[in-house]
DNA sequence: GCCGTTATTGATCACATGATCAATAAGTAA
DNA sequence: TTACTTATTGATCATGTGATCAATAACGGC
């Protein structure tokens, strides 16, 4: 169960290469992306001598930084959680002067380049499962920002018949980032560009409720 | 972050009602029971005297019962997973004296009472940051006995241009899984029950793919 | 009630881990 | 080169943690 990771690089030589003594701002910078990295593979209990040796430097210095290991993990969800939902998609989500089929792709065109990545799909599922508040806030986000406006906007399309639920949704979204959970946290084998599959996913959702799902290039 | 579990309850007066000395299989059970509980509260890297504790038993009579704390956790998996995959599903599913649909429903009915338990979904999950290679392989399982042979069913009665892949059968999974995820690993609100949601993801996949979906009690 | 078996305990060890701090040396300006 | 600032280090502390083992006491047979 236990796995070396011996640094087994003779220590001199090269080391003298890459340069130390960095500006506090790099060096805190440097240390952030690192234990990005290092949490996303170990998960939060990762020890910070291991974290340090990843990173080439000592343990203390980590606690120069930050006051203690609390403090750098906050640093990492801010790095990895904020500024990463981009501000205008709920906006273009609402634009009907694009097709319905055409705001939800390129949603989630967008969305799956951030969640189908190593680092935060792993340290989002770490975070979650240890209870952080920072995950509902995010879910919360997605639910109000996106999911609620796309529900209003599929049912002003569709025949009220047979308008979507919000667990509905939920359940599409839910299928695509599967794709992200297949990939990093179970580690299996997924199709290298989900583009095909999301689309053919957001085109099953559409069709069950009567949403035109031809794209607008092929009705020109 | 330090989360306080004190068990303030003193020690002698109600303490001798719960017997002592269990017979050996009877006390190794009580163990795994409690250590699934535990680890799937707190993580595979909860601490033995936490587990102690909470079991109410000393912590070196954990190393009486376990060689090692990874022999413990290895019982833990042994509990969460073994047994737990009906054997009769793969047969039920191609079983074609039976409409598609109510096969699907079937087999999603009893799974989603399998993983949509706070226990199987969080040491599931994770067990599967951690690498496991018992996850792989479950998930294999499940690829080859369940979604493969369901995939073959469903291209068997949907007409060949709008086959589905198993890319496709994944999302249909992942959209349903996603519910347990939702409500323990991410503790959102969720419908407390899932079926009615199930239905509808099932019954939108199979229309994709021109597959009657009305129940045989109405086509009666 | 007495005795032998053994499930259970309490003390303890060796090491891991977060955190501290005085000593060191890399960079900079004169 | 010299002197000053400070980023970085290495040693160290206090506590946490997995694991061990002799001592203890609960249970069953007589």
């Amino acid at each position: 169960m236990k796995i070396d990771k011996e640094c087994a690089c003779p220590s001199d030589q090269k080391a003298k290469s890459v340069q130390r003594r960095l500006r506090p701002d790099e060096r805190r910078q440097q240390i952030v992306d690192g234990a990005v990295a290092f949490f996303a593979q170990v998960g939060l209990d990762g020890k910070t001598r291991d974290l340090a040796k990843q990173l080439g430097i000592t343990q203390s210095l980590l606690f120069n930084y930050f006051a203690n290991k609390d403090a750098l993990i906050e640093a990492v969800y801010d790095e990895v959680y904020l500024n990463r939902l981009s501000p205008d998609w709920p906006r273009r989500l609402i634009d009907r002067n694009v097709t319905l089929r055409a705001r939800i792709l390129a949603f989630y065109d967008g969305y799956s380049k951030l969640i189908f990545e190593y680092n935060w799909m792993r340290i989002f599922m770490f975070s979650g499962l240890a209870g952080a508040e920072l995950n509902r806030r995010y879910l919360d986000h997605m639910h109000k920002m996106i999911l609620q406006p796309l529900l209003e906007e599929i049912r002003v399309v569709s025949s009220k018949s047979v308008a979507p639920t919000m667990e509905d949704l939920w359940n599409l979204h839910g299928g695509i980032v599967y794709i992200g959970i297949r990939q990093h946290i179970y580690r299996m084998p997924c199709p290298e560009n989900p583009n095909d599959a999301i689309e053919r996913s957001v085109d099953r959702f559409l069709k069950a409720f009567h949403v035109e799902t031809t794209s607008p290039e092929a009705a020109e």
